[in-house]
DNA sequence: AGAAATTATTTGATCGATCAAATAAAGTCA
DNA sequence: TGACTTTATTTGATCGATCAAATAATTTCT
């Protein structure tokens, strides 16, 4: 295999100079059409690729976005972050953008591993999940002016405010809000909510969805709210033992809404009666077994990470100056309908 | 943030010259001891990091993998592929090796993408996943003289002997074959097997480890074997559905083995008489309801990808030459015991 | 000790692209 | 037409590292 063409090669075959070649490829504006066309037919026909390294060392920019692979913490839930990692790497390529990975065992070697990648410039920014309140890993990339996203609030006392840290995240409190209503147009109105402790933020925002929705329809008293209520920690067994409280506690159910489709899983193996259980996540299980679930729209959730991460290493060029662009997004979370068609009748009957 | 040091800054400060500094990262046996340390206390004290895009230029090697990213088509046993991505992450990090991820919607469509990684000079090698009979990436990437190692036997006529296709797989066999011995063990007799159709290599070579073991014992007629097998696509409602068709044609069940989690989590459903189902890919759904499953060894699997990968394309340093090399391994996966703890006594009974 | 062989270190060139500044060509206007 | 803009194209330098070959320092051997 002979090696690659150079644009020097290029611009040989095409009668211009390497220059005009580059041209071409950035600012194809600024070459004349004609010539435009000549180089443009040289590189199909030597089959030119630029050499992306050689791009990378001249204009110090990587074009690739670091991203760290978690480690399957929580089985079930972990599918959202995949399906993101999928959507951002396509988004990403739509736009020229590379997505590299990393994995780190703690956020002490993580911020280590974000270090390493930035000197050696392998990337121009990072895309963050899993971010917690007080993350270091944030306050490490802001002090050192590094760009990144995170997917997920920082749930700190100036969210939407700051302006140093970029964030996407799904609107839980609208997710379960819609679900709540769902299950309310379809006739329900006893309708029990299994949730995570509310130390959990992302779990505090969905219960409050749920809870607003019923109060707002105000046909459960106060007292039978608390009672349609059971807080847990995450997990299929969890949900089981969930879902038995509640139908000892709260009396009849008509439907009933997880945090997540581990409960949600959970929940349906105690549900001899059939009532309709919603998830939260649209994991693959809950398509499996036909389990209603909010899904987080990781498509949306992409495209929002990589449009405020490439306005912030590349924003300058051209468009509004930095500090008016948005600064985060709150994308709207769908929910999927199912009637449990996967679980035959007579066997839960 | 100051620029970052280059090898001329760390030069400097070390009294040596630009190349004594590349010897000490890239050849420190032929430095001398103390000029090592000298250079290396300068590289500490200056906080240097190569910068890998210069480096790729000048070496024509980029030190990074690429790998397609799945989209997720058979939800649960999608996450082996995503257990396996990040075992491979893992791995590679310790050789000092990138994973680039890439997507593509077709077979045609990622040799596209293969070329321009390759072209580009992003990736210097590639791992495919989910091969099939006849796949044309593989024979363009042997066409072009690629590196690459599949994750999955070719299933040709010559396997085993082709030393252009570099492979590593499961022993699915194996597999099947240690959980129907084990099951033998516990006192099983008459173990059931819900399997894929035919045309399924792998589908074939699993229900080839349960015929195998189950023969070998012998204490099950023929005829009775041909009864204890079911065969379907995969996916929950197909095994609750498998489950239910064994249940009313072989009889009295003492174990039933299953292709797939996704099968077993759907035998589990049809499943009162707590017959221990056994699955195949220990997803975390087999985790959280408690259900046996053969385990891939992804992170094996993972590191025997890499051997072979680099072997391939830095193997003329130091050890065997190319032709002597293994060119392919068998990993034997590992049955992981569960006893149903997450599924309470009286939902199912 | 002195020549030869070995080991350690340095110097100049280079990988392939883009930047910045210089030059050439085309278009405008009096 | 000739001076003046504007637009198009070219030239030399550069990004940061490593290669290949040259030089300097050290060790080995007679």
């Amino acid at each position: 295999m002979a090696s690659m063409p150079t644009v020097t090669d290029v611009a040989l075959a095409a009668g211009v100079s390497r220059q005009t070649v580059s041209n071409v490829m950035n600012s194809p504006g600024i070459v004349r059409a004609d010539t435009r066309e000549r180089v443009r037919a040289a590189i199909a026909q030597l089959g030119y690729r630029p050499h992306a390294s050689a791009r990378r060392l001249r204009t110090r920019r990587s074009s690739t976005i670091g991203i760290r692979l978690d480690p399957m913490i929580d089985g079930i839930s972990g599918s959202v972050l995949d399906r993101f990692l999928h959507a951002l790497t396509e988004q990403a390529d739509k736009q020229g953008l590379r997505v590299l990975l990393f994995t780190a065992t703690s956020p002490e070697d993580e911020i280590i591993q974000l270090q390493r990648l930035n000197d050696g410039a392998d990337v121009d920014g990072f895309v963050l999940t899993s971010t917690f309140a007080g993350d270091p890993r944030t306050k490490w990339l802001i002090e050192n002016g590094i760009a990144f996203v995170t997917f997920g609030r920082p749930w700190g006392t100036d969210d939407v405010s700051d302006p140093q840290h970029l964030w996407v995240d799904v609107d839980g409190w609208a997710g379960l809000h819609e679900a709540t209503q769902a299950a309310q147009n379809a006739g329900a109105r006893r309708i029990g909510y299994i949730g995570w402790p509310s130390s959990s933020d992302t779990g505090e925002d969905r219960r409050r969805g749920w809870h607003d929705a019923m109060h707002e329809r105000g046909d459960v008293t106060e007292a039978d709210l608390v009672a349609l209520e059971v807080v847990t920690v995450d997990g299929v067994a969890e949900g089981t033992a969930a879902m038995q409280s509640l139908r000892r506690t709260a009396g009849p159910l008509d439907a009933v809404l997880c945090a997540s489709d581990s409960l949600a899983l959970g929940a349906m193996i105690a549900n001899p009666e059939r009532v309709p259980v919603t998830g939260y996540d649209n994991t693959p299980v809950a398509a499996a077994i036909g389990l209603s679930s909010v899904d987080q729209s990781v498509g949306e959730v992409a495209a929002g990470v990589l449009d405020l991460l490439t306005g912030e290493f590349g924003g300058q060029v051209h468009g509004a100056p930095k500090s008016l662009q948005p600064r985060h997004q709150m994308i709207k979370p769908r929910l999927v309908a199912r009637a449990f068609a996967a679980i035959p009748m007579e066997v839960l009957a």
